[in-house]
DNA sequence: TTGATGTTTGCATATCGCTGCAAATATATG
DNA sequence: CATATATTTGCAGCGATATGCAAACATCAA
């Protein structure tokens, strides 16, 4: 039966590498999706009490939703005085999207019937 | 200065239409992103029991995974006599993925300088 | 230095989500 | 019907996460 060798595996272990469970896991809150979104809007960095006004939490926590969001490399931070200001990586976010999007499309062909 | 409009608020809307909250919150278990890898790489549906198999917990909470990840639209379940079998709906993923990608495209060339 | 402004962090609390176990449900078989 | 197999669901425990408030920290301005 034309054995299937050990694509799949290969396959699984590429896509696992792909899925980034720290990206799903910092866009797994509205609010985080919201600020996204919102950042996604911008040219420019934005800073955090800016950002705060649109969210309907207190600022300390848009704090540590921006900074959950760094670590996942969706934002990058700029200090300028006082002011912090946030932006998104879009860039990084896109191909990571289309990395997944190649890997899943790879495990389809390869598993494909014919 | 060439007003920006209200295209901004047009962008972030439809960004936040296709970053589907429910997507990203199935996905942010390890538990569900292992079974959705492993999916991805079976051509035909595969039972609970032997999902259950590879993850390392007991097949009442796969199968709770299970349902979360088909209520998500990311699995699709078929009952044949005492068996449920679910399967990745590997396309409607990829759609999903490629439309966030063009969402977030779009913002880009919407907000970038020029 | 003193004071004001913007951000981060510590702490307490409340809620959410994952998990296992046992019971219930669905279906097949004797 | 009674029993066996496969899956789902109810329940309780428990750790993780989100949140607000207050304090600490960083930076600027008098």
């Amino acid at each position: 039966m034309s054995a299937p060798s050990n694509l799949p595996g290969i396959c699984q272990t590429s896509l696992m590498k792909a899925m980034r469970p720290k990206l799903f896991k910092a866009l797994c809150d509205p609010n985080r999706i919201a600020i996204v979104a919102t950042l996604a809007t911008k040219s420019d960095p934005s800073r955090v009490s800016d950002i705060a006004q649109g969210c309907g939490i207190d600022f300390s926590g848009v704090s540590r939703h921006l900074k959950i969001l760094r670590e996942a490399g969706l934002l990058s931070a700029v200090r300028k005085g006082r002011t912090v200001s946030y932006q998104l990586e879009s860039e990084h976010l896109v191909d990571t999207l289309e990395g997944l999007t190649a890997a899943l499309k790879q495990c389809q062909r390869q598993t494909s019937k014919y």
